[in-house]
DNA sequence: TTGAAAGCGATACCAA
DNA sequence: TTGGTATCGCTTTCAA
């Protein structure tokens, strides 16, 4: 036994198996500062220089390693995203489209959620900084002392999605969600309903929610001749169709005249539906329901659900653009981007 | 003007605000691998020394650079997640799941969608291996040569989720495809129905629901006196909802005797319904519907769908201690993890 | 057009 | 219990 190892250039202690720009340089009969240059900016590089390197390169099956880079570049090409939750499918297309078109420019999306808990999101912040993001996209726009401090010190874009908050970090994609509530609540008293209540999850989840209702409570002040009817669901309460049953019926009980509720979410609508028709009420006859989302199934089923439609994956692609303006040292025209939303009307309402 | 910079020990260079472990050892006046200790190994150093440098670290506010350390411990703290698809929420509550137990373990999740396209799965793949991820979980089987030779290369863990393949890249936490659409089928004859008919999204787009579609096939061959009914929603059509819808047309042109159909997935299934409602047809009486993912709503809404529940947070969750355990070396008791399903009987069939 | 040397921010290894 | 030194894989800066 002991064979000599082969004199591969020092190469011979790497314990990994990933094959390094040495190995493609030495190969190529090159330096790696070479490669690196056929990689990044092949055209101060001869032809068949360029060449050679890259048929090492193909080989080799080399893969360059970004966060090595990373630490002279100071840029990790990585985007990391705070997002409230998954389920609900309420900011999936958002996610879809902003690691889209992340990709398509090199980057990557470093994703977590925060349960819509602002402590969570601090605590979770201050691990993904670690991996030195470029830039950070988060859907929250409350946000703890900390966190603040920790995003001030990190000094990268920060982009707040799905609001416009009055006073953003940094800039923003999303629309007004005071100015949808007023809408939605607007089109219902022109359609005719008189007592329209609002149907809430859970006390202060969401930071949004509080401003659609109080959009909703702004045009009934205005409009009506009741004080705004806002039922939030019970904590124990923790499926939004639960909330949106529950709501339904605590609605009814309280004002029983009552013709109509505004759901903070397709999901919440869909639970007053449900109940409304286990009481056997009719929709919208007896009761009419608004939504909020447009999620796929809202149109569907012969659901025909009157909701807010907000263009989710359009927020992902803006937010995209934005960051990636930002993070090449650009100045953008616009820190908040208004996507806008749409009242859809359908049967329900 | 001209004020002199503070000689603070040619840390004067340094053009970014992140303060370096360097900065922090010198205001502990200890050196760097003292504060390194501190922060991975505390019981190593006396506890004065400790106070001190931890006291450094959060006047400092000082924050790791893991990918810097990632240089020397070979491990990035990343793990590598490629999704088909975040739509339809079908996996949203596995990657929730996923980067939940990662994240207690200290792990951050890098996340893209591959659109079920394997070309792109390998595209993607060789732009997050830049990442130097420890670890790779994927939604999809079905690879190209190009990546699985990247994988090999890697050498890192990977978990496949969503199915168990016959033979794995590594490790899998799924459960059977061709089984739930066996019990399923085996559950709507069970009921009474005698031509169900099998209906899916466009050819080939997912492997799962090949297996399912197979599953549903070797029992009808088995079990019906009939051909399996396959019905593949055309190119043209790339909802979920409107191929139920046209896939139901379509059973109901071929077959006027089709009493039931079950559908690759619940948003399928409400196109059927929907499009059933449509017709006047009575569900389940004058067409029985079935589908497949349990999401949310399916037991909501009146719509009191039949179909098949996944735990798909548990698959994150498996998926994450099972990748956990391998990239600490672990070799873990199983490779492979059938989290089962679960054929739930509603109203609709 | 190409290369040599010096870091980037952290940890491993070996000493003191 | 603490520190010095040599890397990790890459890019920058300056020369040739």
């Amino acid at each position: 036994m002991a064979t000599p190892l082969s004199p591969t250039t020092k190469g011979a202690k790497a314990r990994t198996n990933w094959v390094t720009m040495e190995d493609v340089a030495i190969r190529a009969q090159v330096s790696k500062i070479t490669v690196s240059r056929v990689l990044r900016a092949p055209e101060k590089v001869r032809a068949e220089t360029r060449e050679r390197v890259l048929a090492a390169v193909r080989d080799l099956g080399y893969v360059p390693d970004d966060a090595a880079g990373a630490l002279t570049t100071r840029s990790s090409k990585i985007v990391a995203a705070l997002i409230s939750t998954l389920e609900g499918s309420t900011f999936a297309s958002t996610v879809d489209g902003l690691s889209r078109n992340l990709r398509a420019a090199g980057y990557q999306l470093l994703l977590a959620t925060t349960d819509y808990s602002p402590e969570r999101e601090a605590e979770i912040l201050s691990m993904l900084l670690r991996q030195r993001p470029d830039g950070l996209v988060m859907t929250s726009s409350h946000h703890t002392a900390d966190a603040l401090a920790l995003l001030k010190r990190a000094q990268i874009p920060v982009v707040e999605l799905w609001e416009l908050p009055p006073k953003p970090i940094d800039s923003s994609v999303g629309f007004s969600n005071f100015g949808a509530g007023k809408a939605m609540t607007g089109f219902l008293l022109d359609r005719g309903y008189r007592r329209p209540a609002f149907i809430g999850p859970r006390a202060g989840i969401d930071g949004r929610v509080k401003s659609r209702s109080e959009g909703y409570a702004a045009v009934v002040s205005e409009r009506a001749a009741f004080p705004p009817r806002i039922i939030t669901a019970p904590e124990a309460v923790t499926s939004l169709t639960d909330g949106g049953a529950s709501g339904l019926v605590t609605a009814l009980e309280r004002w029983p005249d009552t013709d109509c509720v505004f759901c903070s979410s397709d999901s919440v609508a869909l639970g007053a539906i449900s109940e409304a028709r286990r009481r056997n009420l009719r929709v919208p006859e007896d009761i009419a329901v608004a939504g909020y989302g447009d999620f796929d199934l809202a149109g569907n089923s012969g659901l025909e659900l009157t909701t807010v439609r907000i263009a989710g994956t359009e927020i992902g692609e803006r937010a995209a653009e934005l960051i990636l303006q930002r993070m090449q040292g650009e100045r953008p025209q616009h820190k908040s981007i208004d996507v806008g939303f749409e009242v859809v009307p359908r049967a329900s309402a």
